[in-house]
DNA sequence: GAATTACTTAGGCGTATGGCTAAGCATGAT
DNA sequence: ATCATGCTTAGCCATACGCCTAAGTAATTC
């Protein structure tokens, strides 16, 4: 199930920045050096690399220096992880939400109507 | 194509901290209230209501009052467009990794080997 | 109506993030 | 040898993040 994963903290974060992003879709389409895929970001070349660091610390990028520049590409399945969570989640959700949707919305009806003593009933416990 | 979109930027960062994933996955179950979802996590209420706050700007929850009581639960295709971009991402990656990677392979054994005085060929231009 | 409960608001604190400039290497070209 | 190029390192700054405590407000309970 997968606790907490240290490593989704940092594909999500990674992924949640538009330069960074932008760094990736523009990799998608091949390989490129740094000064490359800085030109178009207007930021000053460390501040970039900054992202570019970041981008390799998730492991969604992988670089390596041939001669003064810097070849970064895209880290083959870096994405898998996080497209995994996502997509397993959605599962959940979509599964379960028109059913408690429905259940909660008939237990605030009747308790703002009835006011049952007992407070809140059992939560149902969703099979597991 | 979405040049840069803002709520991706809330969508990802949102994603990118274990708590919040937590709650998601917890509010996976079935809706909760604030005290609810902040009990398994040992830190302070404010703290916590800090990450709700996030989840409910990103989109990924909504919540209503009942009472003095805050219910939350999961919004229904919040996730899509996260989804939606990663698997994008994805089948871009996986259409030209194998390409480009072949490509770089081969240039960058040759120039190790022969050290040709050209300096770089051209770089291939995908199409664009 | 007074106490409890469940949030909420206000404000503070330390670290991380995202940006900068200015030097500092290496490598490649002349 | 010299110079230009391409990245790298070092250091600074402002803001945002994640956490806290303390005090406030609104709804239930007694």
């Amino acid at each position: 199930m997968a606790k907490h994963d240290p490593h989704l903290d940092d594909l999500f974060t990674a992924l949640g920045d538009p330069t960074r992003r932008a760094v990736l879709a523009r990799l998608a389409r091949g390989p490129a050096s740094v000064s490359e895929l800085a030109a178009p970001h207007a930021m000053a070349l460390p501040s970039f690399m900054g992202h570019l660091q970041k981008l390799e610390t998730a492991g969604l990028i992988e670089t390596r220096k041939q001669g003064r520049t810097r070849i970064c590409r895209l880290a083959p399945d870096a994405l898998a992880p996080a497209l995994d969570w996502l997509s397993k989640q959605r599962a959940l959700w979509s599964g379960r939400l028109d059913r408690f949707d429905n259940y909660v919305t008939r237990l605030n009806d009747a308790r703002s109507q009835k006011e049952p003593p007992h407070g809140h009933p059992d939560r149902p416990r969703p099979a597991d």
